[in-house]
DNA sequence: CACTGATGTCATTGA
DNA sequence: CTTCAATGACATCAG
């Protein structure tokens, strides 16, 4: 008994406490077995008992506090057995544990061992589920079709509480599947997103190349220039036979293609 | 024991 | 307005 149970057991405690473990509830549900210790593995989560999984027990998250009081009503049912799946429709089949006071009779309390791990036999909701004593598969609850699932609820009595936790168990396997979904997308983008910069990579390879290639022409034909002018410059002279200073004149093209020796600093005109 | 990837869950948001 | 899928954030677990 590690929950402190101090607060008098109220329903309004009950409303604001986390209930203890779902499957410490289903000990009184079902029929007298072999007494079951304290940290029977079924009676776990499956996690450990921090607070996220302490409000995950039956009252998880928003739920936990949105919610909660559904969890907390209870009306007695009777079961159409013959309505059942076979596997659940037997005189055995006990009702849902109440939710009273007796349910905080913790399996264990925060301090519970971790006896069942992540894989265990069943989800943390199919062990809800059971202990809810839900008539039908979770799977079917996640993976019917709306009107499908809907035509299922009608088809049984459920509590309140029952119908909470079907359709969080609902919109969790939803989710779930959402999540995956998700995630294998997120996977796929980021590994589109490596090609992508592998490729744009290969191609800022491909253009600094052909960079440096047209740098090396051009350093060529500046030369090639250089040399040109130097040439033309040696045979042009004036008429009184002296010769043009490259640092004085420069060579310019006419639109019209004709070649001007102009003083530098100055620009050829428009030929008509 | 710290780190990391996988997974489940919740809250929020946009369609 | 309601419902639901998508997604970020967080917690837990296992290796």
């Amino acid at each position: 008994m590690a929950i402190p149970v101090s607060k008098p057991l109220s329903l309004s405690g009950l409303l604001s406490e986390p209930l203890p473990d779902p499957l410490a509830l289903l000990d009184i549900g079902l029929p007298a077995g072999p007494p079951k210790p304290q940290e029977d593995p079924e009676s776990d989560s499956g996690l450990s008992l921090n607070y996220s999984d302490a409000e995950s027990l039956e009252l998880e998250g928003t739920e936990a506090g949105r919610r909660r009081g559904e969890y907390v009503e209870m009306y007695p049912v009777e079961y159409p057995y013959s309505l059942m799946p076979n596997s659940l429709a037997h005189p055995n089949y006990a009702l849902p544990p109440a939710e009273t006071p007796l349910a905080l009779e913790p399996s264990a309390g925060p301090v519970r061992a971790k006896s069942t791990a992540r894989g265990e036999a069943g989800s943390r909701d199919e062990r809800r589920a059971l202990a809810m004593k839900i008539p039908f598969p979770t799977d079917k609850i996640v993976n019917l079709p709306v009107d499908d699932f809907n035509e299922l609820l009608a088809r049984y009595p459920l509590t309140e509480s029952q119908l909470a936790l079907v359709r969080d168990i609902r919109r969790r396997g939803k989710n779930k599947v959402a999540a995956q979904n998700c995630r294998k997308r997120k996977l796929e983008t980021i590994v589109q997103l490596e090609r992508e910069l592998e490729r744009l990579g290969s191609e800022r390879d491909r253009l600094l190349r052909a960079r440096g290639e047209a740098d090396r022409t051009l350093e060529v034909m500046r030369q090639q220039l250089t040399e040109l002018y130097r040439d033309i410059f040696q045979h042009l002279r004036d008429e009184a036979g002296n010769s043009y200073s490259p640092e004085e004149y420069a060579l310019q093209q006419a639109a019209d293609g004709a070649i001007f020796l102009v003083p530098r600093g100055t620009k050829v005109e428009a030929a008509d």
